[in-house]
DNA sequence: CCCGATTGTCACCAAATTGTAACAATTCAG
DNA sequence: CTGAATTGTTACAATTTGGTGACAATCGGG
C-alpha cells in the first residue's frame, strides 16, 4: 500500500525530477502545474503529502499552503515547500504557514526523499508523533512551539531548528559541523563558534533545564537521552 | 579511520583542487584521469564515495555512473557528479542515473566538502559498528559514551578515540606508533611515551577493569579478547 | 524610513585537556 | 645479582576548548 503524493510545480524539469525520485521511492505521484487546479485536486484526492513550489504562476505556493491549512479537512495533510532561496525559509516554516518542512533548491535527491519519508512517516504514525519530547522539554513541530514544563517559551527560527534536531537525535552527540550543515545548510559560510553562541541562548531560554543541553568537549553537543522528570 | 574517495576527472586543475580539499577534510583520495581505468579501479578499491566529472574523454561520466549503478556490487557506492553547466537537463539526467548529489562548477570548496560529508555520513551510518564491546567495557560511538559495567564513565576526546581503536582491534597488539598515527593523525610530532600516559589515565578511569588493558612489553598495548563477565 | 529583534562574530577568560620531563618501579638478560 | 631497557607514575606547563558579554550587521514590521 503506497502513499499518495501530489506535486505542485509549474517547471516541468523540476516536477519530473521530483516525481521520478518519489516514484523510485515507491510513492504514488500526481503532478499538477498550476495552483488553481491544485486545490480542488488535493481536496478530492486527500493525499498523504503535498510538495509545493513556492513560486507558482497564478496562486502562489504560499496561498495554497495557507488555504490548505485553514480548511479543517485538508489541514492535517503535511506540506513540504520547495524554495529557491534560503532567505525565504524562516517565513515559510515559521509563522503564518503550517508547512511541515522545506527543501531549498537546488537540492540533493537523496536528502529530498529522506525528508519526504520522514514527514510521511511522522504523520502516518498518528498525529501525535509530531511532538518531540525530552524530559520536560517538548517541541511541537506543527505549532512551531517549544514548551518547558508545559509552559511555552519563545524561540527564534534558528533556535527552533537547533533544538528540534537535538531532540530528534537525543542521546547522540552532534558535531558543530553537523549542526551547521543541518540547521544552516550547505551554502552558509559560518563560523562553527556561532553554534556555541546559539547553544548559550537556548540554554538561557530553557532555564533550569538548560543544563540538559550537554557539551561534549572535543566533539559537540547533545541532549540527554533520559532526563529526570520524563 | 578515514573514508576512501575516488575522484574521476581529466582536468588536472580540478582534480587537484578537489583532492586538496578532500584531503584537508581528512579523506583518503585517489584520483583517476580517464573513465576507462576508473571502473576497474572503483571495483577493486570499493571506495566510500566516487566523485565523477560529467565531461570525460572516452567514456563519459554518465556512462560510468550507469555502469556503477547497474552492477549490484558497486551500486551502493554513493556518487557525486561534477558538472560545468548549471543546466537543468544535466542535473536531471545525472540524477536519473542514480547519482546521489551533484555540484556545479565552479563550486565553493566549503559547500563541496559539506555535501561530500553529508553523503558519506548517510551511507556510513549503520555500516560501521556503533557499539563496541569488550567484556564489561562498552563504547557507543554515536553517543560518544563509554560504559563500564553499564555505568557511564567520563572520557576525554583522546581517551575516547584510544579505547575505541583498542576495542575495535581487541586481541591484537597495537604498537605505540600505530596508535599514534591512528589516534593523533598521520603527521603528529608526538613522543611515543605520551601513549603510555594516556594508557595510564584510561586504566584509572576503567577502575578494576583497567588491568584488562594489557601491556605487551616491547611491542605496545592491547585489550584482552575475552574478558570475564562477557 | 526607523526601530526592535535576530543573528553572526569577536575578544577575553576560566577550565579542561594534553604533552613532556623527571623519577620510580619493573622486567629481562647474562 | 646487577645493570640496562622498558614501562608506570607523578607533577606541571602549554595548549586547546568552550562559556560569556559586547557589538555590528541585517531583517522584518510598522
Amino acid at each position: 500500500m503506497s502513499e499518495k503524493i501530489i506535486v505542485v510545480d509549474d517547471e516541468v524539469d523540476v516536477a519530473d525530477l521530483v516525481s521520478f525520485h518519489l516514484k523510485k521511492a515507491k510513492y504514488e505521484v500526481i503532478t499538477v502545474a498550476d495552483g488553481a487546479t491544485a486545490l480542488p485536486l488535493i481536496r478530492a484526492e486527500n493525499p498523504n503529502l503535498v510538495v509545493l513550489d513556492l513560486m507558482l504562476p497564478g496562486i502562489s505556493g504560499l496561498e495554497i499552503c495557507r488555504a490548505l491549512k485553514s480548511d479543517p479537512k485538508t489541514a492535517p495533510i503535511p506540506v513540504i515547500m520547495l524554495t529557491a532561496k534560503a532567505d525565504e525559509v524562516d517565513r515559510i516554516v515559521g509563522f503564518e504557514l503550517g508547512a511541515d518542512d522545506y527543501v531549498v533548491k537546488p537540492f540533493s535527491p537523496r536528502e529530498f526523499v529522506l525528508r519526504v519519508n520522514a514527514v510521511v512517516r511522522r504523520n502516518a504514525a498518528g498525529a501525535a508523533a509530531d511532538r518531540l519530547v525530552a524530559g520536560q522539554i517538548a517541541v511541537d513541530r506543527t505549532k512551531h512551539a517549544v514548551t518547558v514544563e508545559g509552559k511555552p517559551i519563545d524561540c527564534t527560527a534558528t533556535e527552533f531548528k537547533l533544538i528540534s534536531i537535538l531532540i530528534e537525535r537525543r542521546g547522540r552527540v552532534q558535531s558543530r559541523d553537523r549542526l551547521l550543515s543541518d540547521v544552516w545548510g550547505y551554502e552558509a559560510a559560518i563560523d562553527t563558534r556561532t553554534v556555541d553562541t546559539h547553544m548559550r541562548r537556548l540554554r538561557e531560554k530553557l532555564g533550569k533545564y538548560g543544563s540538559y543541553l550537554e557539551t561534549v568537549r572535543g566533539f559537540g553537543y547533545r541532549i540527554c537521552e533520559d532526563l529526570p522528570g520524563a
